[in-house]
DNA sequence: ACCCTCCGTGGACGCGATCGACCGGAGCCT
DNA sequence: AGGCTCCGGTCGATCGCGTCCACGGAGGGT
């Protein structure tokens, strides 16, 4: 994790379609030097995965809420977790200090979807109450922020 | 937005870098076609960006927290959101229903930092009080959701 | 029936991805 | 110091991909 991964890593999260020889150009590295590097901060997982990032009106999910989690005290965080990752609205998870034990992001189309997965969340075993704000509107998201130098 | 191109945004979802002809190939298309129909998908603003996942941890962003901000009664919101977007820390911002106007989600590299952070939160004009949750871990995040039919 | 438009295909060509061979510097052993 | 080895780079070649262009068929309006 040198300067040149930094700024690779940088140049991919701007925009994850740079080809080689453009990212190549960029560092003042050939090519296959920079594929290799590349293929390193994957393996490693530095990098994760290239998403194309979606304005979710478009594909109708138009209502986003974030949801808090109190768990009951006899429950399995486990057994919920596992629960929670089941329900494909959920797109972001967060265990979270704090009385609320998680705190999710869920995108539906409608308020009756999110009715709905709502009352499916209540109802899920270990889990006593939760607690849900409605996002009017998303003013960004995922910003990437610039990579400064680590103290390393 | 038929559904070829709702597969080619799923695609895209799982993994931005497929090419072209890659993503022709599973749609039964050519590789043109795909091109023209990937092209007026991002000029219309369906697919806004391609943005490589990254380790938060590898680039010295260990912290997470999700900050909600009551405004001042007095306040311009515009000014305060002006505000935030020139804090590169806050990574998404999400205009909310309810006491708390704004739900924040920060990165920061140490707990040092995130208390800074919320300093300079609770001094800019226009925010009354915050409220800041700390993620002791991100079990997911961004997770893209299959996309179904839209009635459309 | 005719034409127009839209959206696709096929072909061509230049560039990019990717592999293998080679090279130079750092670190280490003798 | 000399030489070995390893790491990480460049260079060159080959193959596939991106991208431009001309062409063609389907569908709708007149």
């Amino acid at each position: 994790m040198d300067a040149i991964d930094r700024s690779l890593v940088e140049l991919l999260r701007g925009n994850a379609r740079l080809s080689y020889a453009e990212l190549a150009r960029q560092v003042g590295l050939s090519a296959p030097a920079v594929h290799e590097r590349v293929g390193k901060l994957e393996s490693s997982g530095v990098i994760r995965a290239y998403r194309a990032e979606v304005e979710p009106e478009a594909i109708g999910l138009g209502v986003t809420a974030l949801i808090g989690i109190v768990e009951d005290s006899g429950g399995d965080t486990d057994d919920v977790l596992e629960t929670f990752r089941q329900m494909p609205e959920i797109e972001s998870c967060y265990f979270m200090a704090g009385v609320e034990s998680f705190l999710l992001k869920a995108r539906v189309g409608t308020i009756a979807e999110l009715e709905q997965l709502i009352v499916r969340l209540s109802r899920t075993p270990g889990v006593a109450s939760t607690r849900t704000g409605i996002a009017l509107s998303t003013k960004w998201e995922n910003r990437p922020q610039p990579i400064d130098p680590p103290a390393s």
